[in-house]
DNA sequence: CGAATATTTGAGGCCTATCAAAGTGAGTGG
DNA sequence: CCACTCACTTTGATAGGCCTCAAATATTCG
């Protein structure tokens, strides 16, 4: 992930940059800069966390929302007889646990897949400010229904797209949220075993794997080190079906 | 449904009372009567929506949003190949694109699956008076983030759970929405179709009706004239894995 | 009553799960 | 630097859940 070179106005903040700039938060139309910048300065300094740590129990009733800052997390829930699905697969920038935000309880858990730094935003404080900022309630509105979009996106290719396109789809849907731009050839971090991938995907592993190899095979895509590179993005997107405007409402929030 | 008698203050608004009075908004502990009350001076008076009719198409911009006063609709999104998923089943009282208030364009359709009553919430005005009134804007980052709750759950039910499991847990759900409490057997009038079902459940209609019947034939529902009854409540939950938690936000609200 | 819609039944097959084991790679400690 | 362990990936064989296609039956509605 790369820093976009920041040539906006200067903040009033010095140093270090808040980890709310790496939220999508930040460029929320609807958050005046003042108000943006209370919220901030509420958010509490990143620390660092293990690789496959619980960062909210499934039921818990966390105290604060965590912003992830580095590294990948996701966000599942469980059956009662142990299945797991992951409903988000979160990546630098992404919030951990809105939900928090406003329910006592979060019907999910989150754990971080790899190492990870995050920064916590404490319940009361947040919403204090949006008890108080019309922006901030707001940004938060908006960044809920963000989501549910995604959600959305996810449960069709669950629920009605083949293995193979649902693993097509998700590799398209990380390209662009992890900024890995580009017209060709492009490649990204990509830290996730085929165990997590396939209860994201509400697969088996061993169905991922196979999945994965027919993918390779078509020259769609190739992986070493833990690296994706999309060989071919256009083959790769109609297989899946992927369409990327759900991933972009900046672009189209209604005013 | 029945309708709860009113034994709280009295309003100001005389008659009729305001569809707004039929969704969950409306109890919400965020919201302020005074700002309540004063959203609900903007919805729009009900009227009538024959069955199987487009209220939002798909990647539209509806300038409203949609109140379901009574009545059964879906929300939808269908692959580039036709696959068909419903995401959310939506009954009286339910808010049928709330993501239409702040995004341009919403990337789901909603149908109506009965004869229907639609009040609509013009967006131009939510928008201004929840960059007004805190509580407004707050009330609707809550009812998001509750569908947001239920949409995690639908899609663990979608990924994880086997096609029985899937059915039985839908219909514990409606029971609840649909205020057909009670400890024994209940029943609750049930117009969806078996391709519905099975397009919100991602089956098809033929594996949804022999799920139904395997069922029956288990004395856990009944099914007759479009009235769904559960005749063993306990062992439906049991089989589905239900855990009515999740339907009760407003127990669980953080504060 | 007739047409359209929905449910039910049957046969066959594919997609994905399950179970098990071998191969690979990274990290650890001697 | 080399065994050793652990986690992950890969491979194979088999089974089963759910789909597909097709047709018969039941139900709704004009």
């Amino acid at each position: 992930m790369d820093v976009q070179p920041y040539d906006g106005p200067l903040v009033r903040r010095a140093s270090p940059p808040s980890p709310l700039e790496r939220t999508r938060l930040w460029n929320c139309p609807l958050l005046p800069h003042d108000e943006r910048d209370m919220l901030a300065d509420a958010v509490m300094p990143a620390r660092a966390i293990a690789p496959n740590t619980e960062l909210v129990r499934e039921n818990a009733c966390p105290d604060s929302v965590f912003l992830l800052v580095d590294g990948w997390a996701y966000r599942y829930a469980t059956t009662r007889e142990g299945g797991r699905q992951i409903s988000a697969l979160l990546v630098p920038g992404d919030i951990c646990n809105l939900g928090s935000l406003m329910m006592e309880r979060v019907d999910y858990a989150v754990r971080s897949a790899t190492q990870a730094t995050i920064a916590k935003l404490p319940r009361i404080q947040a919403q204090k400010l949006a008890a108080e900022y019309c922006g901030i309630a707001n940004a938060f509105a908006w960044l809920t229904m963000y989501e549910n979009v995604m959600l959305h996106q996810h449960m069709l290719s669950i629920g009605r797209r083949s293995a193979k396109a649902r693993l097509a789809h998700i590799l398209c849907e990380l390209r662009v949220r992890l900024g890995a731009d580009g017209e060709g050839a492009c490649s990204y971090s990509f830290p996730l075993t085929q165990e997590l991938l396939g209860d994201a995907m509400g697969l088996t592993s061993v169905h991922v794997n196979r999945m994965m190899q027919q993918l390779r095979a078509a020259g769609l895509i190739a992986t070493a080190d833990r690296i994706m590179t999309i060989l071919d993005l256009p083959g790769l997107q109609r297989l899946a079906g992927f369409d990327c405007r759900y991933l972009h409402p900046e672009d189209a929030i209604a005013r």
